[in-house]
DNA sequence: ATAGTAAGTGTATAAATGACACGAACAAAA
DNA sequence: TTTTGTTCGTGTCATTTATACACTTACTAT
């Protein structure tokens, strides 16, 4: 088995859309008192391991994905790095790293990645392992500088998104154009105009429409789309903006 | 004197604007035989060092810039983490890693940094320890990933100068429109039309104009401006926009 | 059959962008 | 002292882009 590089680590923010809010996955940390079984605190952490000695980096990120949550082959991007001394020195920090790692360093240097997923494919047994989604902005307490992490994550989707067309990863394979609105409603913080919002990417020619339409919905079902990654890269050149 | 982390490191891509072109600081790296003392071969590097231990990465990168370049209190912004486990496998990396710091793993992870200077108050001296500005089109041979470094540091230069008023940082306190609008050119790769270019800039409050012209040139001497910090974080809010 | 819900669509107004040319102010050279 | 070369500073019109806004249609559930 591969050893670990001691003081550097990867952090995965995995974002979800489940049509209302966005959402990042989280797992439980629970330390319990060693003598009477009793809990200390409790708080949630992001998806995060050690770097392996001869690893890169993405390699890292795309392993601490997979082993945490069985994802893989999404979007995965990395954004920012955090190398405070401090970021681990919170009480509870303390406590946790002195009992599951004592042998390490207390200055672990960890290296944000961010991705996107149709929150639908995600495995529900995750549940088990008291993995779950929390919308953005209603996040329970986290530990180390997960908080930071976060937001900093956020605020690259958010740029990021505004940008590119990579909205898509966060919505299943085909999609309505009123899901893709939701969804950059709910990431920008915005309010659109349904016939504007519709003049735009009517101009997207890598937006296809297909010969089929929304089935079991209580009202006009809503033709569905897919994102064509071809079209797009062969169009990138044109001008993409959904500036906030 | 502190230890080092020994796969942990910062690199500095310093830019710097002459008024026509953008260009980055690099410092000779040049490997001598030891018994024949002829030069195997020469190349550029960007600032960089190993982080110390217990030392914050920004306080890495700030040190990096004190201790190469002379300069503190500059612009100084991470923008990416490198961490590719090739990074140092050239063949000249691998001479150089062997000789100088054979002690070392040779799987560092770097994490990157751009910083933003008036090139006219950079100390002169610097060409002693041969560290000179390169144009960034036109750069020599470089060591390590530093060309990738570069790259992804301009991509972000770009995407952060087109949201946000940086470009300040590039001239001094005091600078004329035109001064203004070459820096965005030379640095967003456009043409833009005087008299538009003005109309935008006079609606940034923050942007204000002195009693006062520029001396000693050969032609009707421009108006000289300040950038106001203080009246930009008031009127923040403002939209922002330069997009490429 | 009816009620409820989201889909789909066009126009008119306002705002932003882009193209464009000439007189004024200075230093240097004649 | 005059001329030359150079950059500064300025306004308008045409085009493009953004914004605001409401009714009919298609489906499910009751």
């Amino acid at each position: 088995m591969a050893s670990i590089i001691p003081n550097l680590s990867v952090d995965c923010v995995v974002f979800g859309f489940d049509y209302k809010t966005l959402n990042v996955l989280l797992t439980k940390r629970e330390l319990k008192d060693p003598e009477t079984d009793k809990v200390v605190f409790t708080d949630y952490t992001l998806q995060g391991h050690h770097v392996l000695v001869g690893e890169n980096l993405d390699e890292a990120a795309c392993r601490v994905l997979r082993d945490k949550t069985g994802l893989e082959d999404i979007y995965l991007e990395q954004f920012y790095t955090f190398g405070s001394k401090e970021r681990m020195q919170g009480e509870k920090d303390q406590l946790w790293v002195k009992k599951m790692f004592p042998m390490f360093s207390s200055h672990v240097v960890s290296v944000g990645y961010f991705s996107l997923v149709d929150s639908l494919k995600i495995k529900p047994d995750l549940q088990h392992q008291e993995t779950l989604w929390f919308p953005v902005d209603e996040l329970p307490p986290l530990g180390f500088d997960h908080k930071e992490i976060i937001e900093k994550a956020l605020e690259h989707l958010r740029i990021k998104l505004s940008r590119e067309p990579i909205g898509f990863e966060l919505l299943p394979e085909k999609f309505t154009l009123t899901q893709l609105q939701k969804l950059y409603e709910a990431i920008l913080g915005t309010k659109m105009d349904r016939r504007n919002f519709r003049k735009k990417v009517a101009q997207m020619k890598y937006l296809i429409p297909l010969d089929e339409k929304q089935t079991g919905v209580a009202h006009k079902p809503a033709q569905v789309y897919i994102f064509s990654k071809d079209v797009y890269m062969r169009t990138k050149k044109e001008k993409f903006d959904f500036s906030i």
